[in-house]
DNA sequence: CCGGGAAATAGCGTATACATTATCATGAGG
DNA sequence: CCTCATGATAATGTATACGCTATTTCCCGG
């Protein structure tokens, strides 16, 4: 047997892995793998995979990849059609707004419930880490960074929140809507008002204003809702 | 060379059935009678079934059950351990917590949507119904048949409300609960509040008033956490 | 040139085979 | 009597086999 998947990327999430297959088994290999190709735009909706082209790619057999693509099938990010592959499900505006309403009301529970916990400044250092680490990237205009210490953001809120199933099902959903963040990335406004809606988060966070927190982190997701499926609406990606 | 996609098929599916398996196949027999037993408590947390026992007992091969298998865990309801086979997942008072969490803001968003839609009388019957049901058992004390209306009730919500991710989701984690639920069922005082919070939540979606219906779902279902994870701490319930 | 039916093909769903590896029992040594 | 090494056992993870059927191809009649 070959070594197909030399090294691959270093894409793990950064949380913990959630309901994951077994660590370093070809389950989890073909898991990751699909997934990071899924979420960098590789296999887009309009084309199909099949399980044994997967297979032939990775160097296992099928029955892998079938386990990982049930796994994802799961998560919502693909769908498997029984005798045309796997395809990965489009983003459409309608898609994008149902996803957003979802982790709007999950995130804004995660910040109120964090807030309500009075963490401590160095508890809390992963999400202030992002937060700078997004206002580096936006004075650089260097929006991917700016991107993915955003989505480090929000993971490190739901995985501080302290409720598992929560940060689970959060971070589920928000990998749905990753590939059509990304695209809309260049068509948005520069996402100044993110950065200050996050600043404003970690102070009502450190001020422990459970309230507050919860109104601002609402507010964010949902004037992003907003934003999203407006630009999605604007630019008829009706199938991301 | 074939073209890659001959004219994008016409329509999604518009009521497509969650990511669950094939009608008809030994997958989804498989999926739907493993996950019976776990429901009804046929199979418990403190014990573990083999892949080839489950095989056995549904007389199919290894390969459907583990794929069913590999459902029921990402939906939160067993656990896969290595060489023991698979176990439900128990409930604790902290797990029961996170459900409900989850839940009472899914579901509140749910009701909110709902009554912004402004629904006619007709569109919202099945709740209506359930509401009836679950008064009629409670008139006649059967506790199983107020249960049953009462999760109608809640499916029906969210089957109604508009947003299929967020409707499968709430639906996924409520499954978790389920056992819980009925464990304490006689342990709790007879649910009137609940009846009189489902009819408060349909006159306030009859009247199109999203933010009263948001108010009085959340309420009613912060106190149902409340309840349950205090019934489950008094009884020392904490691997249900 | 087009539509329809039969044959061919492909891909999947399921069963089975097999190597690997954790677990358990056994027994020797202290 | 207890501890630890060692081999037996069992259950899994993965690969392979195989039949079924949806899809496509091919051909022929219209």
């Amino acid at each position: 047997m070959k070594p197909p998947d030399p090294a691959a990327s270093p894409a793990t999430s950064p949380a913990a892995p959630p309901a994951t297959p077994q660590r370093g088994s070809l389950v989890e290999r073909a898991y990751r793998a699909i997934k990071r190709r899924i979420m960098d735009n590789t296999y887009t909706p309009d084309q199909q995979v099949l399980e044994q082209e997967l297979a032939l790619q990775l160097g296992m057999s099928r029955t892998p990849v079938r386990e990982a693509l049930i796994r994802l099938e799961r998560e919502g990010l693909v769908e498997i059609v029984p005798r045309r592959g796997m395809r990965v499900i489009p983003i459409s505006p309608d898609a994008m707004r149902e996803i957003y309403e979802v982790i709007t009301c999950l995130e804004a529970r995660a910040a109120e419930r964090l807030a309500a916990r009075k963490p401590t400044r160095a508890e809390i250092q992963p999400m202030i880490d992002d937060l700078e680490a997004m206002e580096r990237a936006l004075a650089e205009n260097d929006l991917e960074s700016w991107a993915a210490a955003d989505e480090g953001f929000h993971a490190h809120l739901l995985e501080l929140c302290g409720n598992r199933r929560l940060a689970l099902m959060a971070g589920t959903i928000a990998d749905q809507a990753h590939r059509a963040r990304m695209t809309t990335l260049r068509m948005r406004p520069l996402p100044r008002s993110s950065n200050r809606d996050h600043r404003a988060l970690i102070e009502a966070v450190l001020a422990g204003d459970a309230r507050r927190a919860y109104e601002i982190h609402h507010a964010h997701r949902s004037r992003a809702m907003e934003l999203l499926t407006e630009i999605l609406r604007r630019h008829k990606l009706s199938r991301l």
